[in-house]
DNA sequence: CTACTGAGTGAGAACCTTCTCAGTCGGTGG
DNA sequence: CCACCGACTGAGAAGGTTCTCACTCAGTAG
């Protein structure tokens, strides 16, 4: 029970063969005569031995190790995404490196170098910014290669990325309403800061979910031919404290909304309860649309409405498009940049107007 | 923008210095003069060096990762501790690498052998057996230490471990019903197949927390003076329709119980939803307690009473007890067995009978 | 002037593998 | 008998750091 791991030069020496050969026998390279492969399993039992990754690492060039980098393993989101890269990578030999940014960016500058590194074989990064590429560039610039989850990169045109069309499916909620005969509806955002910017429409890849989001709510408006009454949007932080005054502001207007639609299932669970707190019935008083299909929205009365994100496929395919970015090596080939469509799930939080 | 990551030997070329005082004017140790440090700096900034750590490692014997091993990173008990964990280790330099085992003894093993390859510092480990430890103990002996969370393991009686006090979790949530009146109490559990052992009274160390919570239910009840009745303990598998279908099971018999325990927040979700569409009304007709306070619990009605663990608390206090053991190093203390307790939320699920 | 100090530096070992290249040795075809 | 082959093995380099040890050189105390 020392605290010393036994090397390939120990096992070598008690099977009386060299440590080429040794490494033959036990990494399965080579060519070793059935005899000596016996006399060095056996030895390197007798030791314990376990092969140092590290150095194999150093000679291979390859750590079978990949970088995960979100803003929050806590949110179900990002949880179940993991759930999907871990459940597709471990398969395949790989392991998961992960590292937590609370949507700092100097945290996520930080992960990423560290991550390069410890050289691991490929990234999946939920960005912080939209905006800020310079570490990711470089580190694909090293040879690693990065795909972007959930949220576009401006200045990273090589990495490729799975995102949800979050357009189309902010978008499909507010037609939801529409086809309700709902003509007010209000919107609970973290984006609202950047109203101007999304009505003025700026590309995609400058956008994050959340504002991706709203200029969905802005354009299914428009294609209604309804104006946008910037009151009805409502600006909150990323909690249910928030939210639940967002809430409580759109529906205390003169003209409040007849409809609301949530942009994020923490902000739906907020909004949910100011709603409930009001004493309003749903949907007779104020019809309600969240994001993300989570357990407890079958569980509340009335059942939210939501929109369903492909959540664990989203990680799950970034995590096999890594792995093909990994093995493919030499062929380097376009960057693909995936949509995946969000399906909205009406139940009894939304009704005619 | 190649494929090539510099090395420290181009840096000192560069800087017509020898590696030896390249890496002391980057690594920031030894002595270096201001006047080559800068000519090494510019250097490395011109290449874009990046330190290996993996050569790094090789020599300093420390890789600055931890290893961490949970069932289910969706589950957000574990998410949230894995919160914990990463908010701790991420400011003290350390990084986690992260194994998904879906509570397979397999996955684990080999997750904690890929883990000591790769030389990680230490573990955190939520293991999928109670008796299984021979991969553990392996691991501890090459000086891994390792810190088990929310199950004890049988047989490494040298790791540390952090768990709740379920037994008086679960106590306290049948002695809430027994207050308010109710004699016959329910419970939905995945140990039911341990009801025996639980009974007969085995230690601690080999039951995991969905048996420790049953045997806590036991004991509350022996302490009151009333007797364990087997047809009210209904088994279920870890999911929600395992439980909708335990619960039901529980509420057709002939003398349906009052009230009813879940051991676990999925069980909750999955009873809750059963007694809803029975058209029940908690608590008048049925009394419910479910485990983790979760955001969803509040938002249902009636809210849901629930035995509230310290789940970021958990991650959070087994990270700073790992990197207490990675630190202390040469100085070996006893085993420390942290049990944090858990919190009744009494809410309107639960009523008098 | 000598001896000593201390700051700065370089050569080279060590960490543990994989991989290349050069053998050795028995067997086989000419 | 020779050339050759094929199966197996070993010596040693390479990979990129850190660390030890020895060295130089200027400054200083005696």
């Amino acid at each position: 029970m020392t605290t010393h791991e036994a090397s390939l030069i120990e096992v070598a020496r008690l099977a009386e063969v060299s440590t080429a050969t040794a490494g033959r026998a036990l990494g399965g390279y080579g060519k070793v005569s059935e005899r000596t492969r016996e006399r060095v399993l056996a030895a390197a039992a007798e030791l314990g031995y376990r092969p140092n990754s590290l150095a194999r690492s150093m000679v291979t060039g390859s750590t079978h190790t990949i970088g995960v980098v979100v803003t929050d393993v806590a949110n179900p989101f990002f949880a179940t995404a993991l759930r999907g890269i871990t459940d597709v990578t471990s398969p395949a030999g790989f392991e998961v490196l992960l590292a937590n940014t609370g949507g700092e960016l100097a945290a996520e500058q930080r992960a990423v170098t560290v991550m390069s590194e410890k050289r691991v074989d490929g990234m999946i990064v939920a960005a912080a910014r939209p905006g800020e590429a310079a570490h990711l560039k470089h580190a694909m610039g090293a040879g690693v290669p990065i795909v972007l989850i959930d949220r576009q990169v401006s200045g990273v045109p090589d990495a490729d990325s799975i995102t949800v069309d979050n357009d189309r499916a902010a978008a499909e909620a507010v037609e939801h309403l529409l086809e309700l005969g709902h003509r007010r509806i209000g919107v609970i955002t973290e984006a609202g800061d950047q109203l101007a910017r999304v009505r003025s429409g700026t590309r995609r890849r400058g956008l994050f979910p959340s504002a991706v989001r709203l200029r969905g709510y802005v354009t299914a408006l428009g294609a209604a031919g309804l104006p946008v009454d910037e009151t009805l949007v409502a600006s909150a932080r990323y909690d249910r404290e928030s939210a639940y005054d967002a809430m409580n502001r759109l529906l205390d207007l003169p003209e409040p909304p007849s409809a609301v639609v949530c942009t994020d299932n923490v902000l739906a669970s907020g909004a949910y309860r100011a709603a409930q707190d009001r004493g309003l019935r749903m949907p007779a008083e104020v019809s309600l649309i969240g994001f993300d299909d989570e357990p407890w929205t079958t569980l509340v009365r009335p059942e939210l409405t939501v929109v369903e994100q492909p959540t664990y496929d989203l990680g799950a395919r970034a995590g096999q498009h890594l792995l093909d970015r990994i093995t493919a090596g030499a062929t380097p080939r376009r960057p693909q940049h995936i949509q995946l469509s969000a399906k909205l799930v009406a139940r009894s939080s939304t009704g005619p107007r």
